[in-house]
DNA sequence: TTTCTGGGCCTACAT
DNA sequence: GGCCCAGAAA
């Protein structure tokens, strides 16, 4: 650690670095602030230069900070980025909202009535569970889909509505209100709480909870919020609840980078803020110091065509320009080879390694082409995401066995593997012991202890369910005794799940050797010294891990990684494939069109992602979900203008609009505008123009676009502004 | 009652 | 291409 007189000089160099708006950002400590962060704009180093402002000047102890991030990783970083600056980053709370929720819950949790070991249910957990309900309630799986009940109870927890305020107004709203009644009780026998519930039950706790509510305001006095446009009404509530009175709150996001509605994050949140907060201070980051202006103009000539949203326009002062690559390849191989190509071209010709290179798609499957062409022609990638390591089977029933010997109560691990590996334990007995601790309020051990006491359990199955009660009452005394990584060996050792998975094939092998990674990643958590809370610690960092979380930034590989995923990423060379209808844009945009700004956010998230160079591709035939079918151009490359694109390198065809009629029977007719002269261009890089308002200035680019020239100009005296040469009125000099 | 197999169905994004 | 379920065999 550096001596503080040190940590103050570079902090007050930091400072001295940054540009004025970024400046006057750091430098409001007090009151609320609202950060307009666009793509690129620098925005992490003023978060944590502002933190570290807040820790030196007003001698804030960082314990009562708390700073919710988006991902784990962005946690780790600004708490690294802090502590280089001053003392005691690490007592900050930083973290995802998840994370923090879990944090406040394991204190508070008994008031609330939930056990202090709540088990985190995933998705999966909560499908299961959902499922149980569905039986229960004899419901038709066809006519009620598991995926569509589970989405609608998300929703209602999302907006914080219980089953007893469910808005009903259809019958199948009386279904579903019933569902979520029935399947909130199978969480609390469970002691289970699902990825909702986190974010719900804070909200409960400080909204009932006078001395809770008071002691956890006065703990954060400073609350920083980022990536504020993709937080849902529970976490604005949450936020609300903790801050709405010190009214020391910063918020940060950019709603055009907002792309997460399916969750039930709402862009008002960020664009209302002015409004909760008027006296909020409003600071606007738009100088870009990631990409190239081509760039930029290709990202802004997309986003633009979104109405709903605050103005504003990035701009550089890079002068080095290389036109967007945009072009359409036969199929998703060639797409792919097409890629290869380019990747190793720029290899040897810039010297670019590996590690500069990111290939974005909208949906998983698309990586599959380019893990084949890559693995064939021997470029290092790196896959992010995709089959989920956590969520693979093998891993889920190790950690099942790890829930149910924390948690017994846990049903929903319990009926998960009590027949893995196979034990001659069906249904039918899990049906009745579940019943059972359901109806006596005990847990599965103990209704195992007595198992005479279940009624309509097969006699069969006594002696096999003796046995597995045996087994993880076994395991469950080494509790205390054994660190995550010996337990995991352990309980492979007891159960035989190694032999359960081994089919002498490849695929048997790979699940062995997922165990074994398992048990590697659990040693993480061995120095904890408290193995019972090591133990609780692990299963709670692997329930709310994001694959993300994992990515290291130096390391070598060709990047496959989803628009979702990749937000808050930069690199030299970005590659966003399949730039077509009904893939980007989603089908699911294309038949509803309230969807399709969402898309947009998405594609421009994947274009400002790009420092140097951007390749657009897309595929004229596309292999998918079983079959091949006819692609065309997506919408936004044509809301790119010409001018912006490059030629297409060899062994490509430059994107041609599809002939009329053919098109038209497949993607929805555009409004046409009215006809408009097309624009001249009218100002060069360099011309001095003056402005009635702003006075002399110098023109930075022209930019022609379908209706007008749009300029960036640097003024002497009133800075940079964007402006439409039509309206300006600017007199060259 | 449990286990195994084949056919039908649906198909993003993810804490 | 993966998941779920129905129906047959043990």
């Amino acid at each position: 650690m550096a001596a503080p007189e040190l940590q103050q000089a570079a902090l007050d160099e930091l400072i001295a670095s940054l540009n004025p708006v970024q400046r006057e950002a750091v430098m409001h400590l007090e009151g609320p602030l609202l950060i307009f962060a666009g793509a690129g704009s620098g925005k992490t180093r003023v978060l944590t230069t502002r933190i570290a402002n807040l820790i030196a000047q007003r001698k804030v102890w960082p314990d009562r900070l708390l700073a919710v991030t988006f991902t784990n990783k962005a946690a780790r970083e600004m708490r690294a980025r802090v502590g280089r600056l001053v003392d005691g980053a690490d007592e900050m709370w930083v973290g995802t909202f998840h994370h923090t929720a879990v944090r406040m819950l394991r204190r508070d949790a008994e008031r609330l009535g939930v056990p202090r070991s709540f088990t985190i249910f995933d998705e999966d957990d909560s499908r299961a569970a959902l499922k149980r309900v569905l039986d229960d309630l004899r419901l038709d799986p066809k006519k009620y889909p598991l995926s569509a009940i589970l989405a609608q109870i998300s929703k209602a927890k999302n907006e914080l509505v219980d089953p007893e305020t469910y808005q009903v107004d259809t019958y199948r709203d009386e279904i579903v209100r019933r569902c979520y009644e029935r399947y909130e009780k199978v969480l609390r026998q469970s002691g289970g709480l699902d990825f909702d519930d986190l974010i719900v039950k804070v909200v409960r706790l400080l909204q009932g909870d006078e001395e809770a509510r008071e002691r956890w305001r006065d703990r954060f006095r400073y609350v920083l919020v980022d990536e504020y446009q993709d937080t849902n009404h529970a976490q604005y509530v949450l936020v609300n609840l903790i801050a709405g009175e010190h009214r020391n709150l910063a918020v940060v996001g950019d709603d055009d980078q907002s792309i997460y509605g399916f969750r039930g994050a709402d862009v008002r949140n960020i664009l209302n803020f002015k409004k909760d907060y008027p006296e909020a201070k409003v600071v606007n980051l738009e100088q870009n110091y990631r990409s190239t202006q081509d760039i930029l103009d290709a990202a802004h000539n997309v986003i633009r065509n979104n109405e709903e949203r605050a103005p504003k326009r990035l701009w550089t002062d890079r002068l080095d320009r290389e036109r967007v690559q945009a072009a359409q390849l036969y199929n998703e191989v060639e797409e792919a080879e097409y890629v290869a190509d380019e990747i190793a071209r720029l290899r040897s010709t810039e010297g670019r390694r590996s590690g500069d290179f990111a290939v974005l798609y909208r949906i998983n499957a698309q990586s599959r082409a380019f893990e084949d062409v890559f693995g064939r022609r021997r470029i290092p990638y790196r896959l992010v995401g995709g089959i989920r390591f956590w969520e693979r089977r093998e891993v889920k029933d190790l950690l099942a066995y790890l829930r149910l010997i924390q948690n017994p109560a846990d049903t929903v691990s319990f009926a998960r593997i009590v027949n893995v590996p196979r034990r001659k334990i069906g249904p039918v007995s899990v049906d009745a012991v579940v019943a059972a601790a359901a109806e006596t309020g005990r847990d599965v051990l103990e209704v195992l202890a007595n198992p005479d006491a279940v009624p309509n359990l097969p006699k069969p199955a006594l002696a096999p369910l003796g046995r597995f009660r045996q087994e993880v009452a076994s395991l469950r005394a080494t509790l205390g005794a054994l660190t995550p990584g010996e337990l995991i060996e352990h309980v492979i050792e007891v159960t035989g799940l190694e032999g359960y998975y081994a089919d002498g094939g490849p695929q048997g092998e790979a699940r062995i050797e997922n165990l074994r990674e398992l048990r590697g990643l659990a040693g993480e958590f061995d120095s904890n010294p408290d193995r019972a809370e090591a133990l609780e610690t692990f299963l709670t960092e692997v329930t709310l891990r994001s694959d993300v979380d994992a990515y290291a930034e130096d390391e070598e590989g060709v990047t496959l990684i989803t628009l979702h995923m990749v937000k808050g990423l930069e690199f030299p060379v970005v590659f966003l494939v399949g730039m077509e209808e009904n893939l980007l844009p989603h089908r699911r945009a294309v038949e509803n069109p309230q969807e399709m700004p969402e898309e947009r956010r998405l594609c421009y998230v994947g274009i400002t992602r790009a420092q140097d160079r951007l390749y657009l591709t897309c595929s004229f035939k596309r292999h998918l979900y079983g079959r091949s079918e006819a692609s065309f151009p997506s919408r936004f490359l044509q809301e790119i203008p010409q001018g912006l694109l490059g030629p297409p390198r060899r062994g490509a065809a430059p994107v041609a609009p599809p002939r009329r009629g053919f098109r038209e029977r497949f993607v929805e007719r555009q409004v046409q505008a009215a006809p408009v002269p097309p624009p001249v261009q009218r100002y060069h890089e360099g011309d001095r123009v003056r402005h009635a308002k702003f006075g002399m200035g110098t023109v930075m680019k022209s930019t022609l676009t379908r209706t007008d020239e749009e300029l960036v100009v640097r003024f002497d005296d009133a800075g940079v502004r964007i402006m439409n040469a039509t309206y300006a009125q600017l007199a060259k000099q």
